[in-house]
DNA sequence: GGGAGCCTGCTG
DNA sequence: CAGCAGGCTCCC
């Protein structure tokens, strides 16, 4: 479900709730969403924590806990997180923590995502975690950096910015997003992009996520923010989800494809095949 | 590269 | 009923 703008709001929203306070009590009830702990394990390190901080990189939630410790977290498709300030009824949670005032609930309805335990500092061992590339939103994605990683690669574009090593963030939606504002077709060979289309691609990509985050995230479906509150970018989206419908810049029917897997669209005119021969 | 697999639920 | 879904890993 979340790519950078969806975990961003949730992270932001969810801080005040939860950070300072104490984990009093820990319920697992979908033991498979614990991804390097046992249930008992869990509940050892995590009862009697306080949480210090919440912080997030590419498309992960850190929680920082009191001691060496921290519950790394992603959403994956279908994951929320979820702030009560009262027990309640929660048939569909498949976790719980009981903090001093409030708790804090996951639901995943796929159940793709998950919880590890992880040391604060050092390496996690999280497959893909410690090889993530910088944060889509940080200052170290920088078009030269871009630039860098296209260099003489044979991937389409599209698959290199859903690669989380590359660039740590994207996901279908923006990637999808971005290309169409930088007028690149999403099955364009990386070193076919010139240099000047590279830094288009990199302001289009801030100028996305930011509008994603300014509108509280995306909801196609499944998306809310730790309120429960659905994001509202999904009125301003150019072209995903819009295939069969005009470009909203020469109204060309915009097209639905398979990239790298994944569900694409983009726009047959704006969106050219530019020859092979253009450079880095 | 591409594909299967992890899961459940919704849409046509 | 098949096909699709804001993700990612593993395995050719």
């Amino acid at each position: 479900m979340p790519e950078l703008p969806e975990v961003e709001t949730v992270r932001t929203h969810l801080a005040p709730y939860v950070v300072g306070k104490r984990i009093v009590q820990v319920e697992v009830n979908a033991p498979n969403v614990l991804k390097n702990t046992t249930v008992p394990g869990f509940r050892n390190r995590v009862v009697g924590k306080r949480i210090e901080g919440l912080v997030r990189r590419g498309k992960y939630l850190q929680f920082l806990l009191s001691g060496e410790q921290a519950v790394l977290v992603h959403l994956r498709m279908t994951g929320k997180l979820l702030y009560r300030p009262a027990l309640q009824e929660e048939p569909r949670a498949r976790l719980r923590l009981h903090l001093q005032k409030g708790l804090l609930v996951y639901e995943d309805v796929r159940t793709f995502g998950g919880f590890w335990l992880v040391p604060k500092t050092g390496p996690t061992g999280v497959p893909g975690y410690d090889t993530l590339g910088p944060d889509a939103a940080g200052e170290a994605f920088t078009a030269a950096y871009l630039r860098q990683c296209l260099a003489g690669k044979k991937r389409m574009i599209k698959a290199l910015l859903l690669d989380q090593h590359v660039v740590a963030g994207l996901g279908n939606i923006y990637v999808d997003e971005a290309l169409f504002a930088a007028h690149i077709r999403p099955d364009r060979q990386a070193a076919t992009i010139s240099r000047t289309e590279v830094g288009k691609l990199h302001a289009a990509i801030g100028r996305v996520l930011a509008q994603g985050l300014a509108h509280g995230g995306t909801t196609i479906r499944d998306f809310v923010d730790s309120n429960g509150r659905e994001g509202t970018n999904q009125s301003f989206l150019q072209v995903y989800g819009r295939e069969g419908m005009p470009c909203p810049h020469c109204g060309t029917r915009l097209v639905y494809t398979k990239v790298s897997g994944r569900g694409t669209r983009y726009c047959p005119h704006c969106q050219r095949k530019r020859r092979r021969t253009q450079h880095v």
